[in-house]
DNA sequence: TCATTTGTAACTATACTGGTTACAGTTATG
DNA sequence: CATAACTGTAACCAGTATAGTTACAAATGA
């Protein structure tokens, strides 16, 4: 499975959570449309929640709904919400330190790993869980 | 190992290849300064050869050396020329067919994906392989 | 009290990444 | 021309992250 799609994955969840409005939806439902695991749901929930994008309750009746209207919530946050990975990963093993370019290069990545991931949530943050919904409404576009 | 680091191998490899200017250089003495096996960097050179990038020389006095002056080589080419992963994973199976947001949701996803690739691609070509070597010169920055 | 639901820990199967060995093909050089 | 020194690849292996699964404690409504 490698790649990561928890982000996909989380996109997905808030917007079945949106179409139910002010109503809570059990894991079990989520889990239904995504097509997986109940509590690899509730694991995503969990991230959502702590980023104050959902609300959850437990017990009989319980569940979970948006903390927010989807206009409020853009991409950018969901993409900050979840584990995804980096954009590209740096060196697996560290180069080799005597040489000067070795040496100088993972900090230059490093950087670069971090302004590239910062235009990507500026880019995800254009959209809002609202349009995203059209979108899904429309079929595609 | 999971997240894929060849773009920045990459980078280190083009950069190492800079330094040794018109010379070719062995796939040995990269793997020395990248820590790693020769053969990871003739793979990746593989590609980087692919794409006019590099150009190698088999036999005995062979090795690689760059196709084009640091100027005329920047970041975006490097990414889409090495097999860097998508920035973020759509899911893994494919959601229930049954459900009208299920249904929809993945080509919205794969859409978003292709605009942020892009916008990746584009920002990373306003570096040159050149101002990598001059932020490694200069020790980061 | 009891059924229902979330939250989490623990374990597993799968698959990707990069390291390694091995070897065929190419080429400079004595 | 024989040999040594490279690249290009295939094949295999070890490590690890992902997400699927089971199990169960805690919470809560009825």
């Amino acid at each position: 499975m490698a790649a990561n799609s928890q982000f996909s994955m989380a996109v997905h969840v808030l917007t079945m959570l949106a179409s139910s409005g002010e109503e809570k939806m059990k894991s079990d439902c989520v889990a239904a449309s995504v097509n997986t695991n109940p509590v690899v749901i509730r694991r995503l929930l969990g991230q959502l929640n702590q980023a104050n994008l959902v609300i959850s309750q437990t017990g009989a009746a319980g569940g979970t709904r948006l903390a927010k209207c989807p206009k409020e919530i853009n991409l950018g946050d969901i993409y900050k919400a979840v584990e995804c990975g980096e954009v590209f990963a740096l060196h697996a093993k560290s180069p080799n330190q005597d040489c000067p370019i070795g040496k100088n290069i993972e900090a230059v990545l490093c950087n670069l790993q971090k302004e590239i991931d910062n235009t990507v949530g500026e880019k995800l943050s254009q959209y809002t869980l609202q349009s995203v919904i059209e979108m899904v409404e429309r079929g595609e576009v």
